[in-house]
DNA sequence: TTGTAAGCGTTATCAT
DNA sequence: ATGATAACGCTTACAA
């Protein structure tokens, strides 16, 4: 590989004038310029970055810290933040940490979790990053990363107790209004839940969102239809049971892998979702539209996220500034109406 | 940011012991090593890994050039390189190249797509990365790789047509001859494809994999029992009514997709898949195991092929040699077998 | 055991 | 318009 310097030597030039013509700078004759454009090429010279980097003591580079890349959020994520990036021409550089194939999915559990993640943010600040972006495989709050970290910090896909690292997730309470608003217009007033796991942010906010809807909709909130499972498929099956018991018209579910499992369940049964019941799901999953029938379902804004968490270090890098308030920034969902939800006749 | 200037100030030793320090070379006494190590704590050091890669002209570091990360099989494949790399403590520096974003699924014959790909290649040696691994959406040719590239290269997921470029693919002909061997050990003499696009490479190689397991099995090969399609449920379900026509017992579907419509189709007929007729697909989508019944398929490789290619990326450059003779690493799949398929009693 | 100094490949300042 | 040179932060002979 040729250096600036060789390329000067045999230009018959000094190796500042060589720098000048790479970087578009003026001061030089257009004989020159196109001797050494020449030179260059035939010399398949590549500048060497790292030597330009050290010198310029920046990168245009941005550190992104993901839990695991094989979780299904995080490659939309990912392709959000290299679309914000690409605009302004900043380099990321992605770490995969591996979390979930290492320790599966207690991970942030584990004692070498909290290590792992600072070993990592020292090698990203090593590297000269000027941001860092961590991507959390599931909402929840990320408190692993050191108050003092030097450079502008924030976490897509989950929450931090500080301003300074702001956070962008799922506006899923706003979400949920949205998708049990859509069955109350269809008529349902009697809507049972089939929620995720009890602490998780994803379940709060969405029965949040939840209760809000049926205020607005003068229903009285019952919390015995509200049932509490695992996010998978089994849990649907089971939990179906029990709104049948308790005589609901329409099963919220708060992912789709649980409305799968629910209209398993009804399938057996011979009530046809859609027609019978209302099914809605949650996440639009690929699965969602292939199930029998389709599921109405609420698309995570996943790519957005990713491109707002670019758009929020790229600001703060540029701006020296955090551009919002408290430091959350909550992203609309996609809805998508298929066919597992009824209408009912309201008998006046 | 303190530099190993200031430390060394600090401590009033020269940058030559620091660094001993920090590389931990010998030739220090305890005392000055703990004392250095200490004020490199108080002051937060963190060395400039830019500064050291110039001056050792090493990165360590192996640039992946994905053509979309968005594509399923991709981030499987990037996870399997980087367990690879950690072991040897090679950094990755992932460029997305986001190609079907960009430019639909036909990007491979845009005229911008070769310039994308020479101007990331370029940026990546310009990084001064010690090898490349390209990673491409699907299986197909790839030349875009120019012949005099300076460093290691290899590509997962596709062909090259030089050794000097090795490539790492699924072993698509041995697969369905298992999966094919697997339906004729059950029975079925007279198996239907529905193939994917004519053209693509995955089609070629699983269609002489059905041809060779018929032959070993001593059934004719009967070109009528062939449709191609796209890859796509609606392909499935289409083309399902052509298969029943030529009373085939089993239907081997080149994907997933193209299996649940041909058993939305099944259903449609009342034809119980599992039980009248058996249905295999192909890729272990996450949807083959929720269809009914779920799917007999066949996993694709890819985590195991984005370890192969780190480790021989690893090799090229510590041995400094290909290990392969024909630069082409196959990589095998693993069948599921699950309840759609049905055991045919042969009557003597 | 510790220090001095050259040099990695650039950019940028200041002369010429 | 062009060149000489210092400097970026580090490693590494070699000297002390």
């Amino acid at each position: 590989m040729p250096t600036i310097k060789e390329i000067a030597k045999t230009c018959k030039v000094s190796v500042a004038t060589v720098s000048n013509v790479i970087n578009h700078k003026g001061n030089v004759s257009k004989e020159t310029r196109e001797r050494i454009l020449q030179i260059i090429n035939e010399l398949e010279y590549t500048p060497n970055l790292v030597a330009k980097n050290l010198k310029t003591r920046n990168t245009r580079s941005i550190g992104v810290l993901a839990e695991d890349m094989t979780v299904f959020a995080i490659p939309d994520i990912i392709d959000g933040i290299t679309e914000r990036c690409e605009k302004d021409d900043y380099q990321i550089l992605l770490v995969n940490m591996r979390l979930y194939k290492k320790f599966a999915d207690s991970y942030y559990q584990n004692n070498d979790y909290k290590k792992i993640v600072h070993k990592e943010l020292k090698k990203l600040q090593s590297k000269q990053v000027e941001g860092i972006i961590y991507i959390a495989a599931h909402e929840r709050l990320i408190n692993v990363i050191p108050d003092d970290i030097k450079i502008p910090t924030a976490v897509a896909y989950g929450f931090t107790d500080k301003k300074e690292i702001p956070s962008i997730v799922v506006d899923d309470m706003n979400a949920t209004i949205q998708l049990i608003g859509h069955l109350i217009e269809n008529g349902h007033r009697k809507i049972g839940v089939i929620a995720g796991k009890k602490d998780s942010l994803h379940t709060l906010a969405r029965l949040e969102g939840y209760q809000r809807a049926l205020f607005e909709g003068n229903i009285l909130y019952d919390l015995s239809l509200i049932c509490y499972g695992d996010w998978d498929r089994q849990s649907g099956y089971k939990y179906t049971d029990i709104m049948l018991e308790k005589g609901v018209t329409a099963i919220f579910c708060m992912n789709d892998f649980i409305a799968g499992g629910a209209c398993d369940r009804l399938d057996e049964l011979g009530i046809k979702v859609g027609k019978d019941i209302a099914v809605v799901g949650y996440d639009n999953r690929e699965m969602a539209s292939y199930e029998k029938p389709p599921l109405t379902t609420m698309g995570l804004p996943l790519h957005d996220i990713g491109y707002c968490a670019g758009d929020v270090i790229i600001h703060m890098l540029e701006k020296k500034e955090n551009p919002s308030e408290n430091g959350i920034y909550y992203i609309n969902c996609i809805p998508y109406y298929r066919e597992s939800v009824n209408k009912i006749e309201i008998d006046v």
